[in-house]
DNA sequence: TTGACAGGCAGGTAATTACCTGCATATTAT
DNA sequence: ATAATATGCAGGTAATTACCTGCCTGTCAA
């Protein structure tokens, strides 16, 4: 998993809404997908291309067509290593700041 | 939560550094996290302004030192926005994809 | 086989980003 | 008080990004 690809492909809202019309229905074209999109179809076919680059989504020709379907794993990566591991300190905080405010060090 | 200030502030390799150096001992002042980072202070300070307007990061002054805290707050938000909506139909997609190629629709 | 349709390729521009250097301010220790 | 220390502020540059327009190719249907 490519951390900076699938954080940076993230980081833009046309694309998490690609994801989004991609949830509501998986498989479709790049023309519909550019129905959705208020933007020219080169811009969005753009935004896809940095989707799949990350492996948020893969694309199958099917005739003229091009059909788009999502893959959640690397989403589910970066869950195990970004998310995971700093819910696991959570309670900890608000402790740890009262501390240094007390001038205490470890 | 502000989705877009979140995945831009975690597309950067330095700032993932950034809280990966914090996760392993939070409260640290600017000086301490830029002895790790191998770029001037000002360009870390920079990074730190983007984790802080994405509340991933809490500041707070004690004397002439700033102490730096992680707030997972927002990556747990992130998680379930992002994460688990699309981890709920990942067994169905290979099913998705084969009937696509197969030219049914739904 | 020809027209309509779906998508690809090749530039070009304006805004944003990730760095930097130089100087200023505030705090602490001597 | 003064020097050293920790951080803030201002501006400048090169690379990247998010758009666009114009034209080309491949596929399907009449």
């Amino acid at each position: 998993m490519d951390a900076d690809k699938v954080f940076k492909a993230l980081g833009d809202p046309t694309r998490r809404k690609l994801l989004d019309l991609l949830c509501e229905r998986n498989g479709q074209t790049l023309g519909e997908l550019c129905e959705n999109l208020d933007m020219a179809r080169q811009s969005a076919t753009q935004h896809i291309e940095i989707l799949v680059a990350a492996n948020l989504v893969s694309t199958v020709r099917r005739g003229r067509e091009k059909l788009h379907f999502i893959n959640p794993v690397p989403l589910h990566e970066v869950y195990e290593r970004w998310v995971r591991k700093f819910e696991r300190q959570r309670l900890s905080l608000l402790h740890d700041l009262k501390r240094e405010l007390e001038g205490e060090q470890e």
